[in-house]
RNA sequence: GCCGCUGUGGCGAAAUUGGCAGACGCAAGAGACUUAAAAUCUCUCGACGGGCAACUGUCGUACCGGUUCAAUUCCGGUCAGCGGCACCA
């Protein structure tokens, strides 16, 4: 052991030490429990910055100590290496994306990530853009695509002008783009989707079960998914007989329509105005409204306008007949694109009929209220008395919901639905750098799937970058250009390619057989590996990447690939990096570089300083002083186990000592720190309490050390190494070594604490007057509480406090507190 | 607007079941060592007041109120900050 710390020499060589031992590879082995510890996998931009440190460093804690702990520990890592900035530096540098991207993972690998330290089985590294990967996305697809869960739709999509792409509804955020920032337009497109809708009832009903995720992740998830509960109710246009059908989760105030609103897409608006005097006022509005951007349209504080379309439909319930009207605030994507409309009970309906003088019913009485037409300053929403409202008046309300839905199901006016604010995930992306999806256009046979032989649908290498107009892919002929598997016919391929989420959709299950090539994965791995005991990652993922997972997990368990419904059982949204306040940014130029760090303080100060500052789901502010902090507490480490490493090592740990302070403290830090880490992974806490316990061996060796003593020492040293191994792991595997340890650290098993030693002789008593604390008391332990009792009244502060009065009561917590009532 | 989370010293934070508020660390101050500095070690460190001093009194966990012998913790209300959803019928 050299006199100093030096975690440069420290760290290289037990880096080394791990690779060329294997120590961190796994495999399947039924005789232990299994645990599987992932983190969420980097996009290969470049470099890794501290939030990556950060994530890293507690998913490493978690896998080690479960090692510790006895358990087969998969803990992987990969690369998500599809996306657009790889394509953006090709069109700006005018290098590869293929070559840009497997460099930087080369780069982040080899000279970031293996800096860091971390116990991955690297042999099951996965990278999303080979094709031994991507072609397992084909194949999903082309599996959904059989069972009807992908299709294509023309349809109005989510257009990014800067990325020259199409977005996802979870990737548009305040109507901008969520990687740009660019303003989101409305275009219509024909696009391939996947059939998530399908999955929302149990996607949302299994959030319930997710008990070991943070409620505000579900809360997102079931916002997100946002179900409604209500009927659809048909209405008949007057002039030409059709249905026109609405949605309501509001059937009680069915009474109180006075006209209705379609969306300006709605198909049967050209129907409507057909051969009527406004029909081109009409045509002009929509027009407008439709040439409008995503967030434009979407902006609440818009002004509620619309037309009249000249047209009228008859109620079904009252038989009454009112205007139809084409709106702006009506969204054509949810229920039906029609609305009836209620302006005594809808704020929205009210300031539109008062905009454009309709008539108002009011069908629900306010008890207090008396609710009148001409008088109302506002839509009425809550609760009441039904009126106006034929057979159903005099009900309440909430009554007459349920009656009405009834009502209209034995009429055969409409049926009962469910609507959800989910919309299907559409996957087409207008760009290069992704998995091509694998269909054929044949003039004659139509759309046809790539048979599963001949996946993969490789993605072109010899392709130009300009930057200009569509995408390569659909510029080039000898990609484009094929011959139908059906027909063998002239045909023409599909050059769009998939989101780069449904790469991430299902990694987790390809790290369990990386290498396997007849499948996306080995059924039998999976069945030992999975679900995921513990995910990591950032919270801006709560809707996006954790859902589409979510989502595929239950399609590959409907196609009969795994036995379980949820990916991830348990779910850690650590909080970001933040320095001075703010997110670390180049912009802001608050960035601190990883490496720097790693070059002037080594990853164990690194590890700990990140682990330390803040519990992982909190913000974590970055301070250099901190990282000081926790590089002085390694050295402080290090002087004391070298000072007395001579003495110690031949000497072997005690047996028992009890009533040693040292001995009661290194077993009282055995409980604490397992307890803190068991306990919602609070590493702050427990490394504080490795702190107290070197401040605590340096206070038993302040005045030399008697050979009495040693054995205690050793005790705490030992445990104290394999304590800190989780957190500062090449430390502790240096000190592992000078004190004889065998083999690595990582392997060895993790300390238990001695109930019997962390008894305490003595207890400290609180005393209060009147819940006041007066007094301390030092008795022996076990005291009864009516000795306590009496001690405490004998107390001469507390008779000072009691002031000459009798105690009215006199509560005794036992072991803990007395608190005398006068 | 609806839903959720958070609010504790100069700073990051701790207090696990209602029982000593501020563990641990950072910053600051003092001392030891040193020719000196760095490093290291030791001590002090919520606010206000009393005492030469060891010590000691009052207040204090965003604010107001409640329950309780006892509240950072439970309940009601208010304010502030952050996050999600939001013209979803």
């Amino acid at each position: 052991m050299d006199e100093r710390y030096d975690f440069k020499k420290v760290e290289e060589r037990w880096q080394r030490f791990w690779q060329e031992s294997g120590t961190f590879k796994v495999t399947e082995d039924a005789s232990k429990p299994k645990y599987y510890c992932l983190e969420m996998f980097p996009y290969p931009s470049g470099r890794i910055h501290m939030g990556h440190v950060r994530n890293y460093a507690i998913g490493d804690v978690v896998s080690r100590y479960k090692r510790m702990r006895g358990f087969n520990v998969l803990h992987p890592m990969g690369w998500d290496s599809f996306g657009l900035p790889a394509e953006n530096a090709a069109i700006k540098h005018g290098i590869h994306p293929q070559k840009w991207t497997l460099e930087n993972i080369a780069f982040m690998r080899d000279k970031q990530l293996k800096r860091l330290g971390l116990s991955y089985d690297w042999d099951r590294e996965v990278t999303t853009c080979l094709e031994e990967y991507y072609r397992w996305n084909q194949w999903f697809f082309i599996k959904m695509y059989e069972r009807g869960l992908a299709y294509k739709k023309l349809s109005y999509v989510n257009w990014c002008p800067s990325c020259n792409t199409v977005l996802a509804n979870e990737q548009v955020e305040d109507g901008l783009c969520w990687r740009c920032s660019s303003i989101v337009q409305h275009k219509e497109l024909e696009q391939w989707f996947f059939k998530i809708t399908a999955y929302a009832e149990e996607l949302l009903a299994n959030c319930d079960k997710l008990t070991g995720w943070p409620e505000r992740v579900l809360t997102m998830q079931r916002n997100w998914i946002g179900k409604s509960t209500g009927v659809e109710v048909d209405f008949t246009v007057e002039s030409t007989g059709e249905k026109l059908a609405i949605f309501t989760t509001r059937q009680d105030t069915l009474f109180g329509v006075t006209f209705m609103s379609i969306a300006p897409e709605h198909p049967m608006l050209e129907s409507l105005i057909q051969g009527k005097p406004q029909a081109n006022l009409v045509r002009a509005f929509v027009q407008r409204v439709m040439s409008e951007d995503k967030a434009t349209r979407t902006d609440e504080n818009q002004e509620k306008e619309g037309v009249f379309t000249g047209a009228y439909a008859i109620n079904p319930l009252n038989n009454e007949k009112v205007p139809v009207w084409v709106a702006n605030f009506v969204l054509m994507e949810y229920g039906t694109g029609a609305i009836m409309s209620v302006p005594a009970h809808d704020q929205r309906d009210f300031e539109f009929a008062k905009k454009y003088t309709l008539p108002i019913r009011v069908v629900i009485q306010d008890a207090e209220k008396n609710l009148a037409a001409e008088t109302m300053q506002q839509a009425s929403v809550g609760n009441g008395v039904m009126a106006n409202s034929g057979i159903f008046d005099k009900l309440t309300n909430t009554e007459a919901k349920d009656k009405i839905a009834d009502h209209v199901e034995q009429e055969k006016l409409g049926k009962r639905t469910v609507n959800f604010r989910l919309r299907d995930w559409g996957i087409s992306r207008q760009r290069y750098w992704g998995t091509p999806i694998p269909i054929i256009y044949c003039e004659k046979c139509g759309t046809v799937p790539v048979s599963e032989k001949d996946l993969p649908v490789r993605l072109p290498v010899d392709v130009e970058f300009t930057g200009q107009g569509r995408s390569p892919l659909a510029e080039l002929t000898s990609f484009r250009e094929t011959t139908c598997p059906t027909c063998g016919g002239k045909a023409r391929r599909e050059t769009d390619t998939m989101d780069t989420f449904v790469d991430s959709s299902w990694y987790f299950l390809r790290y369990c057989s990386p290498k396997e090539d007849k499948a996306p994965f080995d059924k039998k791995a999976v069945g030992y590996w999975m679900s995921v005991d513990q995910y990591i990652g950032g919270i801006e993922h709560a809707v996006l990447h954790l859902l589409y997972a979510r989502f595929f997990t239950k399609v590959i368990r409907d196609l009969g690939l795994f036995d379980g419904d949820e990916p991830f059982l348990n779910l850690l949204t650590q909080g970001m990096v933040i320095k001075d306040g703010a997110k670390m940014s180049k912009s802001k130029g608050n960035v601190v570089d990883p490496d720097f760090i790693l070059s002037k303080y080594g990853t164990d100060t690194a590890r700990l300083f990140s682990l330390f500052a803040a519990p992982p789901e909190r913000d974590l502010e970055w301070s250099d002083q901190g990282v000081d902090g926790a590089y002085r507490f390694l050295h402080r480490v290090w002087a004391i186990v070298y000072k007395h490493n001579e003495a110690v090592k031949p000497v072997k740990p005690a047996g028992e000592a009890r009533g040693d302070k040292l001995y009661r403290k290194t077993h009282l830090t055995i409980k604490k720190v397992t307890e803190d880490i068991e306990r919602e992974f609070h590493f702050n806490t427990a490394i504080s309490a490795l702190m107290e316990l070197v401040n605590e061996m340096y206070d038993y060796t302040s005045n030399g050390i008697t050979d009495a003593q040693l054995p205690v020492l050793r005790t705490a040293i030992d445990a104290l190494t394999l304590l800190i191994a989780p957190f500062a792991p090449h430390f502790a595997e240096e000190l592992w070594e000078s004190m004889g340890g065998k083999g690595t650290i990582a392997n060895a098993a993790w300390p238990q604490h001695d109930p019997e030693a962390i008894v305490a002789t003595e207890m400290t008593i609180v005393v209060q007057v009147n819940g006041k604390v007066r007094s301390k008391l030092t008795l022996p332990a076990g005291t009864p509480d009516k000795d306590v009792e009496a001690a405490a009244l004998l107390d001469p502060k507390v008779r000072e406090f009691m002031n000459n009065k009798l105690p009215k009561k006199v509560i005794v917590v036992q072991g803990k507190l007395v608190n005398v009532v006068v």
